[in-house]
DNA sequence: TTTAACATTGACAGCGCTATCATTCACATA
DNA sequence: TATGTGAATGATAGCGCTGTCAATGTTAAA
């Protein structure tokens, strides 16, 4: 059974394909008489014009390419779900490139991030968004980045969360640096003076801004920082609870923890708890991301909000505004938010008994 | 900057369109010193063809659909990374389908179901994964089911979780009688004979199932169940507590609870500590889906894993056939595994007190 | 040397649609 | 009645690619 063709319809209604195509995209005025007719045929066959077709000639196929490191982090369904809306809002369908999760057959993100570009251009889209999150310096090498701004001539980029050192790649991002400020702070705000960093690489540049801006905050704030209470080495749970584990064997220890996202803080809250400790009374713990676990978690994290849906969205409207060939901002920022729950609370002077 | 075709390479290279293509699908043998003209030539000019005209001649896209009712609930991304795996690993990219999520133009899922549905079709893709878990019976209505039947005629559907009664779609499925079973046999052998079911909406037929292999189960057992502590209304962590509120205004609370799903485990854990109770000593808690959240929260969640990856994985492989016009088993069952961590435990008399 | 059998290439139609130009009507105005 | 104007329509050329058929070379067996 061949799916119907604008030919098909014509001949039946008796009309020239171009009359046909004048109902389907209103583009000339039909008498309506012919054009009830057409319309009538149409519905009779269930007729749904081939994209492939139009696209090929029009040049524009109202497809997005988003490529991102990780659907099953938690962090990124929320990016997506805002720049969903947008995208389908102003008529966009986008393919989803997941470049690292389930990578069972042993090619790094990297690879794979070309790999799935060169699908997109083939395929025509309109633009693309890739949502960082994980860029690592170290191994953003010329050659990567080449292929990047070599992808943004044919087609519009922005990164979200992300950038190209050296390029002039549209991009949103969150505020990383306010963002690690408000959390110190808050921290100090509330008597604390012994803050410790954990979680993170310090191959990510995240990291390094977290990282920085937490020494900046401590030093503004005439505290003195202790290398020793500084511990990178990951972003997951597992990672959260070694490296708190690590702290709690110091000769003294922190009486509050800045995590490098929510995973590593309930992993720090996991090992303190099972170090006897109370949350927030013996230690108060903050995280960084907002992840929807982070309110459903026992106890509630303070975390910091980067705004996802938010940045997704953001994203989307200006891959738009690029299709549409506006002048858009080079980068965008978007303010974090403190979200103050239950796992900070002022320092109590026995606690570091 | 026009972007080049195999017209440019063939002119420059002096030799035909056809054999460009021939180099390009190595679908007849070329002089290799004329490939390796073309090739360099390709590469000088960073080549790629045009999917969309290729896919106008071939009728295949390499493209897939996949509509899930919202990303932001963590089950479906896991079900994703699996199929996304098993996609990618047979040459497929797919537009991902947010039927529900960021539904800020108050339009419902099934009307977006079907708009998405007349937008893949029309972008021609090879195949369109439905994954559910939200059928609604009620909404279901014939003109529903008619349409997306309509579709699957016209392209290879597959239903992951989902059901659409009267139809022979195929599907797979998780064995929600079976983990249901699992579950409750888990608490049952523990001791517990006071367990209560609590989550879910009556209309959908995953609450159904669970809720009725909870009492076949019981009543397997010699248990008589108690109308009182079956409790419906809802999937998220807010119902989940206020759902065990009312339990715990029973004149004699269960000591164990069977939910819904992990969400709702979640937010019965909490309002059973906020309560002053001691989980799993006090109330043993068990949750449903094995979402990644479940291992990470304290205590760490006792529920059944529906192997959602594995779901996802066996969707994309059984489309994958039909496409390639197999005989494909209507329905494949995935069987669910009992996870047990730390939420449940064995009954204690004491704790009724 | 001749000829069959491949290897290699070219020419060209056509996938389903839209844009452009040309043509035909139908009226209203002069 | 002649003419202009806009409304309706048709004819046709591609969009970039692949498949088919036909036309060349080339080589090895006879």
């Amino acid at each position: 059974m061949k799916p119907v063709t604008i030919y098909d319809i014509a001949k039946e209604a008796n009309v020239s394909v171009a009359t046909v195509s004048r109902v389907l995209n209103n583009t000339a005025p039909v008498r309506k008489s012919t054009r009830d007719r057409i319309v009538e045929i149409m519905n009779k066959h269930q007729f749904q014009p081939n994209a492939l077709a139009r696209s090929l000639l029009k040049k524009e196929t109202g497809m997005l390419g988003v490529l991102l490191p990780d659907i099953t982090n938690p962090f990124f369904p929320e990016v997506l779900s805002g720049l969903d809306q947008a995208a389908r809002s102003k008529g966009y369908t986008y393919f989803l490139c997941d470049t690292f999760s389930s990578n069972e057959d042993h090619i790094d993100q990297y690879t794979r991030e070309s790999q799935y570009l060169s699908i997109l251009i083939e395929k025509q889209v309109d633009g693309i968004i890739m949502i960082g999150g994980r860029i690592n310096l170290n191994r953003v090498s010329a050659e990567m980045v080449g292929e990047v701004v070599e992808v943004s001539k044919r087609v519009p980029v922005v990164m979200i969360n992300g950038h190209l050192p050296g390029t002039s790649i549209h991009r949103v991002n969150a505020d990383e640096r306010a963002g690690a400020e408000m959390a110190v702070q808050h921290l100090i705000d509330l008597g604390h003076r012994d803050i410790a960093f954990i979680g993170g690489y310090k191959q990510m540049s995240n990291t390094n801004m977290r990282m920085q801006s937490y020494v900046r905050t401590m030093t503004a704030n005439g505290i003195r920082v202790d290398e020793r209470k500084i511990r990178l080495g990951g972003f997951n749970v597992d990672q959260g609870k070694s490296l708190m584990e690590e702290l709690l064997g110091l000769p003294e220890r922190p009486t509050a923890v800045f995590c490098a996202n929510d995973m590593v803080a309930i992993g720090a809250i996991k090992a303190a708890r099972k170090a006897g400790l109370h949350i927030p009374d013996d230690l108060s713990i903050i995280g960084f991301d907002d992840v929807p676990t982070a309110s459903s978690f026992i106890p509630e994290l303070t975390t910091v909000s980067l705004k996802s849906r938010l940045l997704g969205q953001t994203g989307a409207d200006v891959l738009h505004g690029l299709i549409m060939k506006s002048k858009m901002k080079k980068v965008t920022v978007i303010q974090p938010e403190l979200i103050v729950r239950e796992s900070t609370g002022p320092v109590k002077v026995a606690s570091r008994l």
